[in-house]
RNA sequence: GGGGGCGUAGCUCAGUUGGUUAGAGCGCCGGCCUGUCACGCCGGAGGCCGCGGGUUCGAGUCCCGUCGCUCCCGCCA
């Protein structure tokens, strides 16, 4: 997937071609080509160079006949050196011809050649045939390792993700406007990056989180329909899939409902997923409501390319005599099943089942085979036959389908069997080889935190309910908000925005934000609000993730030119680093070090 | 903060039950080679076995600690 072709080049005193573009229509003539050795065979009394530039490979041919300090210079060339070189363009051989090479059919015979920087031996081969560089290997030497075809590509495409949303919205009527990375701290829920004030000593600035207050800020100015390629900024452990710092689409509209936001947005998918070759969108999207993604998938991001559902089996189990499960319910937990289908696990891969479900957080995982009206299982004696019967048929269990049920607080129950889910289909190979996108919707206002005992907004505090909702009843009431999930990963979420300064400020309350905290954290936009705030929604999607399916990537540093490694750190530039003492005494930080 | 995997030549890796002088492929250096394209052939250099401590007659190998890379959990609305 190469987005776009290259743009006709101009000679100049390098070149007048591009390496990957010596064809047909150059043979016969001369052309001069710049880049970097990329490989030198050496015949001794033949040189074969292949140069390489962003566009690719060409075979350059150092022979005698050539002037002798051209040919010299053929047997001087080593991997990574920059030259400049100039010859007749022919076409070769039919028995020389290279197929694996776009250009495999030409090559340059070179009359004239200039080293324009000669290279020390790269630390790690550029292509390298015996296995992935390490990463930090990689990371330390980023700017050899972005030379890999594979990372030209990479960020090619992502430039190219980039260019066609541009397109898209600028023939929407978006605007693109730039919101400070220097700002207040924002509540959106990670740990903030701060910068500390020189001349206010123990004032910070925040590093944006997402441009969430700015863009409806810019909404209230009567921008109407804004949009930023945004760079943002979370203090938080990494994952493969997680930076420190990542990059989002981020979005925003006025006089739209969630009908307008949706639609914008598809088309917007299809046109730059068009624009790339990537994965055709059939629109309109569907959409599952929360609840039932919850219900028949366990999570709110369902990869929906495989059935595999999960089933409330609660009910069958009220009045159970096994422990395990009637503690469970009365407690108010639930008893949860997987049904997979007819599969030959010996015992160790169930205890190995057993294993996983309780490193993903449950106390325990209860397998079963069906077998008559009962079950094989270890857990059978405890249950009765009605009950045995009622699972099986609840579950659909044919003869010797394997039953996995976990017991637990909703929340675990569900997490646990849907992330077995998926690894079981992954290893039954029950995903379809397809594109599946799906609009997670009607999500709830609030989710109950039992730590804090308090409630949370599970979008954002500024996301407008679908209704009026009443305050003794948080939990009932639904948010106009929707998240777009791509093979069960989350690309983007979003919702429409309270434009109403008296319900923002009753969502405060029922989170936990008094008045006083409220007019101190967010008083500006409270102020704002009062001044005509039309009513907004919009999207904000992680752009790096986006690029990482595209290509198919297992980590985000794969589509990121200088990311971070897990820890946070860049062994490019050594970042983060002390900085010495005078600029800490400037900002009137103090600084205990270990010796 | 917690857990798993990994750390041996520039790179990718092997290294048996703890036992003599730690290996391979690629890369690198030198020589030969006029049709190669992951060129070939001959020769060579290259090691703090991540670091520190311990067990042992003896440690790349076992134990403890630590650092780094990586994946996961927590965290990331």
């Amino acid at each position: 997937m190469r987005a776009g072709g290259f743009p006709a080049l101009r000679p100049n005193e390098y070149r007048d071609a591009w390496c990957g573009q010596v064809l047909d229509e150059r043979v016969g003539s001369v052309a001069r080509v710049a880049g970097w050795v990329h490989r030198r065979r050496d015949h001794g009394g033949l040189v074969f160079i292949d140069l390489r530039d962003r566009t690719g490979l060409v075979q350059l041919v150092f022979n005698p006949e050539s002037a002798a300090g051209v040919f010299g210079l053929g047997h001087e060339l080593r991997a990574e050196d920059v030259i400049t070189a100039a010859g007749e363009v022919v076409r070769r051989s039919p028995e020389t011809v290279n197929p694996d090479l776009p250009t495999g059919e030409f090559e340059i015979r070179v009359a004239e050649a200039t080293m324009l920087s000669d290279a020390d031996t790269p630390p790690f081969e550029i292509e390298s045939f015996s296995g992935e560089v390490g990463e930090e290997a990689r990371l330390r030497h980023r700017y050899l390792d972005l030379r890999r075809e594979k990372m030209r590509d990479a960020l090619e495409l992502r430039h190219g993700v980039v260019r066609a949303m541009r397109e898209f919205f600028d023939t929407e009527g978006f605007v693109e406007v730039e919101t400070p990375m220097l700002s207040r701290s924002t509540p959106e829920g990670a740990r903030d990056f701060l910068v500390p004030w020189r001349r206010e000593p123990g004032s910070f600035f925040a590093l944006p989180q997402s441009p969430q207050l700015f863009k409806q800020l810019l909404m209230i100015a009567g921008f109407e329909r804004y949009y930023q390629i945004a760079r943002c900024f979370r203090d938080e452990d990494q994952r493969a899939d997680r930076q420190l710092d990542f990059t989002q689409l981020d979005l925003e509209m006025s006089f739209v409902g969630v009908e307008d936001v949706i639609d914008v947005n598809e088309r917007m998918l299809a046109h730059v997923f068009d624009a790339v070759d990537g994965p055709r969108i059939d629109l309109p999207i569907p959409r599952i409501p929360y609840a039932e993604a919850l219900e028949r998938y366990g999570t709110d991001r369902p990869d929906v390319r495989f059935d595999l559902e999960l089933v409330d089996v609660t009910e069958d189990l009220r009045e159970t005599e096994f422990k395990v499960f009637r503690a469970t319910v009365d407690g108010g937990g639930i008893v949860k099943a997987l049904n997979v289908g007819r599969r030959d696990l010996p015992r160790s891969a169930l205890d190995a089942l057993i294993e996983r479900a309780q490193e993903l957080g449950a106390k325990g995982l209860v397998w079963a085979f069906r077998e008559g009206e009962g079950w094989r299982s270890p857990t059978a004696k405890f249950l009765s036959a009605p009950e045995l019967a009622a699972l099986n048929a609840r579950l659909e269990a044919a003869e010797g389908d394997l039953l996995l049920l976990v017991a637990d607080r909703p929340k675990i129950a569900n997490a646990v069997l849907a992330q077995l889910r998926v690894e079981l289909a992954e290893r039954f190979e029950l995903i379809a080889d397809e594109q599946r996108f799906v609009w997670v919707v009607d999500w709830p206002m609030f989710e109950w935190d039992d730590e804090e005992s308090r409630w949370d907004p599970l979008h954002h505090p500024f996301t407008a309910p679908q209704a009026e909702f009443d305050p003794e009843r948080p939990g009932e009431a639904l948010a106009a908000a929707y998240d777009i999930v791509w093979n069960g990963q989350e690309l983007g979420g979003g919702s429409i925005r309270i434009a109403d300064r008296e319900l923002q400020e009753r969502v405060f309350e029922t989170i936990g934000i008094d008045s006083r905290e409220a007019e101190e954290r967010f008083g500006f936009l409270l102020e704002a609000l009062r001044y005509g705030a039309p009513p907004h929604g919009g999207i904000a999607y992680g752009l790096d993730r986006i690029v990482q399916r595209l290509i198919g990537a297992d980590s985000l540093r794969e589509v990121i030119a200088f990311p971070k490694t897990a820890s946070g750190a860049d062994p490019l530039t050594g970042a983060p680093a002390p900085v010495d003492e005078a600029q800490l005494r400037e900002l009137g930080i103090q600084v205990r070090r270990p010796k």
